[in-house]
DNA sequence: GAAGTGCGTATCCGTATGGTTACGTACCTG
DNA sequence: CAGGTACGTAACCATACGGATACGCACTTC
C-alpha cells in the first residue's frame, strides 16, 4: 500500500500510467513521452512494477508495458471509508447552493 | 497532487488520518497512537497539513487537528478515469483485490 | 561473428525523507 | 514570577529518491 501511493506520488509516473491506460507501450515509446533521459524512465517503470501497477512482457528486444489496475482498485477500496466525509459535505454544499439559488430566484422574480 | 499521494504513502500518516476520520484530536493524542517520538509526529502532521489533508485549530496550548477530505475527493476524481479498467473485469479481479486487502490488513495496519 | 537496436544496471550527485535528541515558545497554574 | 504542560523547530544522522552519464546485455540483421 505504501508502495502504491508512493509510486503515484510522482507526476512522471502518473503520466506513464495515463499512457498505459489507453494502450500498452514499449519502454522507448514511454521514454519519449517524458522530459527525462531513458534510464530515468526505466527506473520509474521499475517503481511502477514493484508497486504492481504495471506488467512487462518481453518481445524480442522490446519490453512491452501494460497497466495492472488491481492496486488502483485497492486505493479505491481504501478511499471507501473516507468517501462519506466529502459526500456529506458536498450534499450540504449542494443543498446550500440550491437554497441560495431558490432564494435568488425568489428575489429576482 | 504529488503532495497528496506522497502524504498518503506513509503508513504512520495514514494511521493519523484514520484516527481523524472518527474525530478531531490533539497532537498529543495522535502522538500516542504512533510508535515514534513526538517531534516525528509533529512533522508528519506538518506534511499532512501541507497536502491540505488536515486542518489545525489552536485552543490554548493545545493544537486540535481535524480531517480535510477535499484532497481525497481529488484522488477520487483522478481514479475515475481508471475505474472502468477494473469494473469491466470485476469478477476476475475481485478475488485478487480481496486477497491483497486481507494481506495488507495483516501486514500494514 | 560484427554492427546496430532496445533496454536495463551501475555509479555518481544533490536533495528529500524519516527517525532521533535537545531546545525554544506559548500558555495555564501556583 | 516560577514551574509545568503541550507543542513546534533545529540540528543531526542514515537512507532513499530523482536526475544525469557511462556501460553492459540480449537480440536481430547483415
Amino acid at each position: 500500500m505504501d508502495s502504491v501511493f508512493q509510486a503515484l506520488g510522482d507526476s512522471n509516473r502518473r503520466t506513464l500510467l495515463e499512457i498505459l491506460r489507453d494502450h500498452p507501450a514499449t519502454a522507448g515509446e514511454l521514454a519519449e513521452a517524458l522530459p527525462i533521459a531513458r534510464p530515468g524512465v526505466s527506473r520509474h517503470l521499475h517503481v511502477l512494477r514493484e508497486a504492481g501497477l504495471v506488467d512487462v512482457r518481453q518481445e524480442a528486444q522490446r519490453r512491452i508495458y501494460s497497466l495492472r489496475p488491481a492496486p488502483l482498485a485497492e486505493v479505491d477500496v481504501w478511499l471507501e471509508d473516507y468517501r462519506a466525509l466529502w459526500l456529506n459535505r458536498l450534499d450540504a454544499l449542494h443543498t446550500e447552493v440550491t437554497r441560495q439559488k431558490t432564494q435568488s430566484r425568489r428575489s429576482c422574480s
